[in-house]
Parts: structure tokens; sequence; C-alpha cells
DNA sequence: TTTTACCAAGTTGTCGACAATCTAGTCTTA
DNA sequence: TAAGACTAGATTGTCGACAACTTGGTAAAA
């Protein structure tokens, strides 16, 4: 029992699956562009089983498409394939905060109230902060917060790192700092007050905005 | 060029992945039950790769779980499972539904129309028909008319067999025949009047309303 | 008896080689 | 010249074998 406290193994296929996952994400792995299985496999020194395994998670996340007896390719980032993820964020997050409003503890909630107050405090020191951890740190503890495990499951291994692909690749992260914050804080006092209705409703004005702020600066 | 009509290559692991996948939704390999790569191997006369890969694409539908170094489980169906499932269902379909309604052309709503009525006739012949093809049917052609790639391929080549497999081996086909036939009119009238809003809501409701007749036949 | 260490059988993970398929370029033919 | 068939090269799909790991049971030690 050496490995106890990793709780579960890691395989190569793992390692490379995410590495391959941030290359794309970052950007350092054009949209668009081919992975070819011989090349990755020299140069991440692994056969090409491993590469094979780790580019049909890819493919699960979205992130690569692949063809039959053809190969696989990085997806290529659309204003339209924009639109189409944050309706879908749109969606599955405002069922999440709705669930939040249901199934969070008071101590979670207590906590997202500091994580706030903490994220304020940056602001007023650093000015320029919150746009990109604290966003996301914020979303992740709300999506933790339904409690659904298919829900999380579904945001937080698939959706999400294609939204950051669109986010660092087409350079997000303009003003709405403050806007953003406040829309933070209303939707916590949804859930403290345990309204669901208005948390879902909240919750997907504010993925909206954020949609429209970046849609407009694609046009 | 003697498959061009296919206009995509099938390949042995895409065959073996169906035949998998059909063969869990239809329950013939039991719920719960592990899959062993040896044994599926020998079985289906394929090799051991072509097994790996069908896993996991199964595993990417969330039919089948899978663990490093111990290997993969079809999932366990429990009413709680059920529940978050048509939470997302809920969540996804009513977004479809309003998507439906903003970009279905006329032709597609006059269809769906026609699809209603054949309906009809076969509920006052035979009585009992519904269910089972027709309500697919209807939610499927309303997920295709939401025009978003990414939420038609979420929905359908995701979450909808995961439903099925529910409706199968939880024996779902209970009355509710006529009451989802009338819901289903008046979602296509929201769809026929562009009205998104109530598209939506009707849609999230006409789940709900399936989901809590499920429910509490389990219970 | 209980705990711990160890071993053996079986399963999954990884590898390199071969087979099947696609693609681009060349050549033939109308 | 343009359309189509063919070939060569490269890429992906499939296979069987070996390595690494997990698991259950046995035996030794407290």
């Amino acid at each position: 029992m050496f490995n106890s406290q990793l709780e579960q193994a890691i395989t190569s296929s793992d390692k490379t699956f995410i590495k391959l996952r941030y290359a794309i994400v970052e950007g350092e792995i054009a949209a668009g562009s081919k992975l070819s299985e011989a090349e990755l496999s020299t140069k991440y020194t692994v056969s090409r089983a491993v590469i094979r395994e780790a580019i049909n998670r890819l493919e699960s996340c979205h992130l690569v498409e692949r063809k039959a007896n053809v190969g696989a390719r990085v997806v290529s980032l659309s204003p339209n394939g924009l639109v189409e993820l944050y309706q879908i964020r749109e969606s599955l997050e405002g069922m999440a905060a709705r669930l939040a409003a249901k199934n969070m503890t008071s101590n979670e909630i207590e906590e997202l109230n500091q994580l706030l107050e903490s994220h304020a405090n940056k602001v007023e020191q650093e000015g320029s902060y919150y746009q990109e951890a604290g966003d996301v740190d914020f979303h992740y503890r709300i999506i933790l917060g339904c409690k659904n495990k298919q829900l999380i499951s579904l945001l937080v291994d698939g959706i999400y790192h294609l939204v950051r692909m669109y986010r660092v690749q087409l350079g997000m992260s303009g003003p709405r700092i403050t806007t953003a914050f406040d829309e933070h804080k209303h939707i916590v006092s949804a859930i403290q007050n345990r309204d669901e209705e208005l948390a879902e409703m909240l919750m997907r004005r504010h993925i909206m905005y954020s949609k429209n702020n970046i849609a407009n600066k694609l046009v």
C-alpha cells in the first residue's frame, strides 16, 4: 500500500491526456490543426496506443474531432461555436444554481460568502485580479454545490475545458469585472434564501451577459 | 468509391461499440456487471484493442465506469441516478425547445404537426402505441430542430441512450399516454407561434411530469 | 486469534509490427 | 485540356505478446 494516498492510479495515458488537453486549451497546439499519432508518439515518447487512448478521451471532451481512417483534428473555434457553447452553459449552469439553492449546506454557503469577500478585497487592492481565477472558482463551487454527480461531471470534465479554450484563445478578459462581481453577489444571496427560481434565473442572465460581452468583441 | 453512399467509414470498433451499447441499454449485459476485456474479445471475435476502444466510448456516454488497472463496470441504476438524469434532461431539452422555437423552419414545423396527427390516429386505433417510439420520435425532432450542433450531440449521442437504458430496464410504459400527447401538442403550438419562453417552459414541465410519474412507480 | 507480509493467478496497460484505408500525384484517355 | 484510373507513400486500424498492477489467499509472526 504505497500509493494509498493517491486513491487512484495514474496511467501513462492519463498523463498524456492531461498534457495534450492543456496544450490544446492553451493554444500550444493550434485550433483546427491535425493530430498525427506517430508525431505525438515520438514527441511524448510513448507508444501509439497511449496516444490513441488520449485522443479518444479528448474526443469525448469535444476538444478534437476524429474521422475513421483519416485522423483527428483539434476543433476549430468559431463565433457560432462559442454561442452554441454558451447556450449549453446557460442551460446547465442555470440548473446547477437552482439545485445549489436547494442542496448546498449552510457551511458551503458561508464559505461561498467568504470567497466573495476575499475577492472583493483583491479587486480593491489590485483592480484587475477577478476575471480569471476568481470567476472560475465561483462557478466551480456552485457547480459542486448542486450535488448532481452527472451534472457535475458534464460541466467539469467536459464543457469547462472548452469554455476555457475559447477564453484563452480568443483573448477574453475585458472589463465587466465589477459588474460580474455584483451579479455573483446576487446569485449567492438567492442561494442563501433558498430561492431556486431566482438563483437559476440570475445565473442564466449572468452567463447570457458574459456571452453578449464576448460576442460583441468578436464581431 | 464503393461506399460513397455511407459518407463515413465504419470500423470494427464502431460496430463493436454499437453492439455493446445495445446490449447494455437493453439489459442483456446486466447493470453493474463487470466488462472483462478478454471475455468480450473472444465473444465478439475481435482483438482486445477493439474492445478497449469500444469500452472507452461507452465510458464517454456514461454507460460504463472505468477504473485504472481494475476494469470497467456497467453503471448501476438507482432512483437517485434517474432523478439526476432527468434534471439534466429538463435543462437541456428545455433549451432545445427554446432554440427550436427560434430556429425551426416552417417546413419542419409542418412536418412536426403531421407527426402528431399520425400519432393521434394510431392512438385512436391501437390505443397504446404512443409511449415508446412516438415519444422518442417527437423529442428527437425537437432536439434536431434546435440547430445547435453541440447540444444535439450531447443529447443524441450521450444522454438519450442513458434515458433509454433506464426506461427499458426499470420497465416504464405506464399510462400518461394521452396526457403526454396533449403536452406535445401544446409544445408544438408554442414553437409554431415562435414563443421561445413558453416552448422552453412547457418542455421542462413535460419532462418534470414524466420524471414524477416514473419516480412514483419506483418508490 | 489477529495482523502483517508475501505470493500466485488473473486482469489491465503498453508496446511494436502488420493490415487496411486514405491522399496526392502521375498517367492515360476522351 | 479535363476527367478518370492507377500507383506509391503515409496514416490509421487491428492484432498478439509482454509488462505492470490488483486481488485474494496462504503462511509467518505477534
